[in-house]
DNA sequence: CGCGGATGTAGACACTGTCAACACTGATGC
DNA sequence: GCATCAGTGTTGACAGTGTCTACATCCGCG
């Protein structure tokens, strides 16, 4: 989209390296997983000099967490979609199709879901991801708490149920996409699994 | 352990390197994490050559299945002890004690928790990785089973029933660990959060 | 028009895993 | 008893990585 495509095919400056990298990484998580993203591959991929994407990111660890901050951002847009599309104010459906939404974006997106937890992140723990799991689980905790109000495990400390119900969607999914839980044939449907295993935590 | 320990300080053959690369590498996984393990510190730790690992890993995944294969095994039995300690054949009791083995052992094991699901080790499914998990997950199976027998979500499909309780105590377990999930000020005591939390999967 | 900061380049360094060629050692077969 | 040879350890090389520094180029602002 720069207006300089005419002739000239390698200007010395590039235009918008920034973005280009965020673009190319998140091309590369997804088609071949976090473990596949190197600096100076996508240096190479975007016909730049190995050390230009530093100028950007001072280390590795910095682009990886402006990625996952990203990927935390929208698997939150599409959860919270995907409870405005209930059309309903019952914290009960709203709190399953929050947890449904949660679960099949996870292994939708497989790649991006397996970057959230990568071992690096852990050295490295910048502001921005830090928000942006605060954000999303301010998603789940205020509708837990909805549901808490309407009678789900009234009694009980809140910050242990939004535990309970954040880890059935989010440890499910890791088992399945880990392949760290086997199951036999994979005879079920993904939509069927999704839908069985969240009425076990939020019935409705 | 070996009789050459009287004058001679660097013998020219290690004795049992592929035992001291383990045993050294457990280490450095428990106490720096396993994104602090390469194949050339731990040579350098024990006095041996970059090389001489490779004599018994060809591959550091296959150092790393090695490994993650013993981790499995070492869960298993934790989980399965903690089973064992109630002194009780009730399928509930017995359940909720298996989640509590489970989730207790992952937060005390922190490091080879995690390393369970490092990434490289997608790219190497080692057999012995493959049979450990199985392994542990027929413990778990076999226990759902019997408190399906006993009433449990009796009339729903084992598959989901076992990943709704497995998914508890290893979402939960990866959430707290990875720092994924933000509580408040961490109140709680550990002990009360493994009871009160396994407790909501598995009521007794 | 000129200058300075931002951006990209080129080279170096230390580190990694992996491989091949060589050295040593101890057990086996004669 | 001794030669042989497979097993084990060493050494050096190679390609790849992230990161740093010195240098080159360019764009925008005065």
């Amino acid at each position: 989209m720069t207006a300089t495509s005419s002739k000239k095919p390698e200007p010395y400056h590039h235009g918008d390296l920034k973005a280009a990298v965020l673009k190319r990484s998140a091309e590369i998580i997804s088609e071949k997983g976090i473990e596949a993203l190197s600096l100076r591959a996508v240096a190479r991929d975007l016909g730049v000099s190995h050390g230009a994407p530093n100028r950007h990111f001072k280390s590795k660890s910095e682009l990886l967490s402006a990625l996952v901050t990203d990927i935390w951002n929208k698997m939150r847009d599409a959860t919270l979609r995907s409870a405005e599309a209930t059309g309903t104010e019952n914290p009960y459906v709203r709190l399953n199709a929050l947890g449904r939404g949660y679960l099949r974006w996870a292994l939708e997106n497989k790649s991006e879901f397996q970057a959230m937890s990568h071992p690096d992140l852990r050295l490295y723990t910048d502001n921005s991801v830090r928000d942006s799991q605060i954000a999303f689980n301010d998603v789940i905790k205020s509708a837990v708490q909805a549901a808490q109000a309407a009678g789900r495990h009234a009694d009980i400390d809140p910050m242990l149920v939004t535990l309970y119900t954040t880890s059935v969607p989010f440890g499910a999914a890791m088992l399945v996409t880990n392949a760290l839980m086997r199951m036999d044939d994979q005879v079920m449907d993904q939509e069927a699994l999704i839908t069985g295993l969240i009425n076990l935590v939020v019935p409705v």
